[in-house]
Formats: C-alpha cells, structure tokens, sequence
DNA sequence: TTAATATGATACCATTTGGTATCTCGTCAA
DNA sequence: TTGACGAGATACCAAATGGTATCATATTAA
C-alpha cells in the first residue's frame, strides 16, 4: 500500500528537515552531518535512522564511513497525498463560479 | 517567518490527514468528525486544535455548535518547503546528462 | 600488531504526544 | 425555566520521541 506514515514523520521534526536540505548538494557520512548540530552523533544517527525509515536517503558503505545520499523519488508520495485535494479545490472554484453566474442573472 | 512546523506536525498524525480527507467535502462539527472514529469527542476535538495551529482548517461558530472548514491555502507552505529541492533535482539530471555527453565522445 | 577512528547498539532519562475521564459553560427546545 | 445537548478545559495516564552516556565492532593507519 506504500503507507505514507513514515515518510510524514520523517518530515515532522525540524532537525530531520535542516539534515535534507544540507544533504541536497552532497553526500555526507553521519559525521559530517553531526558537525553542524549541537547534539551527539548518536542522536543525529537516530535522525538518519528515521530518514532511511521514510524512503527520504540511502546509505552507502564505503570502508568504515557511511554515506548518506538524498533520495531522488523522495517527496513523491507526499505529492500524490497532496494530490487527493486537488478536485477538492476544483469543486469549491466550480461552486464559487456558479454563485457568482447566479449572483449575476 | 512563516514556520511551517505546526504545519509538518499537524501531518504527521494519521488521524488528523483522515479528518483533513473528511473534510474535503463538506463543513463538520466536531461530533460529526467524531463519529467516524473510534476515540473520545475530546480526543478529536486535540487533533481538530492541531490542525488548526498548523493552518489547515478553520472553525466557524454557528450556535453551539463549531464547524470545521478545511483552509485552501493549507498546503502552500508544504509546497514552497518541497521546491527548496527543484534545483537540486534538476542539478542532479544536468550532472546525468553531462556524463552521458562525456560517455558518448 | 596496535592504536585511532567511524559507526552500531543499548540502556536510560525527560518531555511530548495521543488518549480518557470529568467538570463547566453556552445555547437550544420543551 | 429547566433540562438536554454541543463544546471547552483540565487533570491524569501510558507510550512514543528526542536526547545522552556508554560500550562494542569494524576498518584504517602508524
């Protein structure tokens, strides 16, 4: 059914959000991330974890280093979500048109 | 400023994107949300409070009784978030394409 | 080989979160 | 006027969450 539950978790926590956008231009192990928070590794770690959970990074192994690389189909559930509210928005416009066709006669 | 947090919060409880579907149609009280859960009216009535701290409905009172509206502009902050990752996207197809070009001589 | 480094894993803690129960306050109807 | 009804508010509880501290494991380098 492909859940979009942890993917909207994932992005619940601002933490978790600053970490994709830093993850944007570049790959980083969880080191490097953990440089620019004022928390332990360990925490960012659990953040990562979380991410990965939500299908929003990869990681890759390379020796003893982990890469942490963006997702590129992220955010594509979360669109198709978004989505189910399009033909909402297109009713009310549709409603709000005849109001102003019946306001006018 | 403009923090989109309440509004990532405000998502990321099942419960509260089923109401924001319920909502689609039509304006509901909140017993009326209620009923088509299995939890308390008070219950309820803490993800209604939310839902609108995040910008996603509004509630207009009629008597006793409070109906809730779902907000159109509800998802523009998401949006907006969400485009903070266009051009990576598109830096990401351009470094595809030069490696092909490059591949290809 | 041995020490330093990058990460994994776990136990633990305080706070937040999702939920119930309960009481009070307006508003509507008999 | 007097209940009944819809909703607000608060106290309380269990579980999830975000964080630390600490120890174990694997890999790199001296």
């Amino acid at each position: 059914m492909n859940e979009p539950q942890p993917l909207f978790r994932a992005l619940a926590d601002p933490t978790r959000r600053d970490i994709l956008l830093m993850l944007r231009g570049t790959d980083m192990t969880i080191a490097q991330v953990a440089e620019n928070f004022d928390m332990t590794r360990a925490a960012v770690k659990k953040h990562l974890t979380v991410l990965s959970d939500g299908g929003l990074i990869t990681v890759r192994a390379q020796g003893r280093e982990r890469y942490n690389t963006l997702n590129p189909n992220a955010f594509a559930p979360i669109r198709d979500w978004l989505s189910f509210f399009d033909t909402f928005w297109d009713a009310r416009l549709d409603d709000l048109k005849s109001a102003i066709e019946k306001d006018a006669q």
